[in-house]
DNA sequence: TCCCATTCGATGTGATCACAATTATTATAT
DNA sequence: ATATAATAATTGTGATCACATCGAATGGGA
């Protein structure tokens, strides 16, 4: 039942990998024969990986000059939760129209894991239950294609999010923001759940552009 | 102050035009070597050509088992406008508050351009250049990432379009919507413009669905 | 007659190599 | 000393080949 995966797609993975735990920064160079070396595959597998990553937009090449991380500023980053606002409150109005009550309690379960998480202090697993929380409820509008596209929009903020860090105090507004969601989504208000995503989405990307605000000012 | 390609992207090229025009069916087999004695070109160049159509969600990849061009159903059209409404009335409400009277005037212009190809009976050049009207109107919001998904899908709904066919009916109800946003660009309204476009795109949905409903029935 | 196993052909994947373009380095002249 | 030209290294691109995998055709047995 699992998906066949050649060697090409693991490179993919690894690459992807080293992206969003910093092992490969924004703009560094992707040299072929040296991530050959470093995954232990021979070049070919990695060339068909970049190319794909290219098309996914993580990676950026021109011909002849080789293959970059994408970089990544203030104006790609507002561009890109632009998109996602749009994109996101589309799918969570349907979402609320849509779900089930055994994926509402899907939902449910995944906030109190994420609640859990916090209280203990474990904030990058937070991060990642934050992320399915939010996948599942798209999940329910159906809308497969919209889902790949957030989803890889995720890994690049993601990757973001690891290096330039997330404001603590953001935490509390999260959970309210969660459980009024939830609400909306309980009541099949699509209008309501709309709205609250759209103000959730972009409280977010003033948070990510104040982090970078002060890595900018921090590296200049 | 051009940009160099390599053969893997003018062959890139190659296939998507051959998509759009129908050179290449949806879901047809995509065949290595086939391709590339069709395009002159050796099989290196295809490869990295289909991986990275992969990437871009034009072509549909199994490992082991080769790539064929995607399939589109009803489903994946209403998924695909789903997506497409949300940016472009994005887009438009940007626009709509950016856009300066150079670029204004330019939509006016190819807005008669295009209205010049239709009272010719060039509904292709027609169709073609109602893209550039719209396309010109997103450009002003400066979203770059934005466009870039809008083009993309763009050239799928060309295919579409391409082979099942418009409602020639429409044409007067688009002349009619352009002028509106239009109008709503010239009084930098971005609510109206927003508005007007979420219904333009909805329309086009609309149609779309309809003419391949005729087309399945037609077929089946 | 139908079903399952085997075999063979077709095709994608991975490896290696030769070449071309780019970038860094060095040398030379002003 | 600086700028420019020539040269050398690095690296991406394209070509060819060997192998693994998949699917279809074939044949044998129930």
């Amino acid at each position: 039942m699992d998906e066949p995966l050649s060697l090409a797609d693991s490179v993919k993975d690894m690459i992807r990998a080293d992206i969003l735990d910093g092992g490969l920064d924004f703009g560094a160079r992707l040299r072929i024969r040296e991530l050959a070396t470093r995954y232990g595959a021979s070049p070919m597998p990695v060339r068909e990986a970049l190319r794909s990553l290219v098309g996914e937009g993580l990676v950026a090449a021109v011909a002849n000059k080789g293959a970059r991380v994408v970089t990544v500023d203030a104006d790609y980053i507002r561009h890109l939760f632009t998109i996602r606002i749009a994109v996101e409150v589309a799918l969570a109005r349907q979402a609320a129209l849509a779900i089930d009550d055994a994926g509402l309690a899907e939902v449910a379960a995944l906030e109190q894991e994420r609640l859990a998480a916090v209280a203990r202090g474990d904030f990058a697993g937070g991060v990642a239950i934050n992320q399915r929380f939010h996948r599942r409820i798209y999940e329910a509008a159906g809308n497969a294609e919209g889902l790949l596209l957030l989803d890889r929009h995720w890994l690049l903020l993601a990757a973001i999010w690891s290096r330039y860090g997330y404001r603590p105090e953001r935490l509390g507004g999260v959970a309210s923001d969660h459980d009024h969601i939830l609400r909306a989504l309980a009541e099949r208000d699509g209008d309501a759940c709309g709205v609250m995503t759209a103000a959730h989405v972009t409280k977010a990307r003033q948070d990510m552009l104040a982090q970078l605000a002060v890595h900018e000012a921090r590296t200049r």
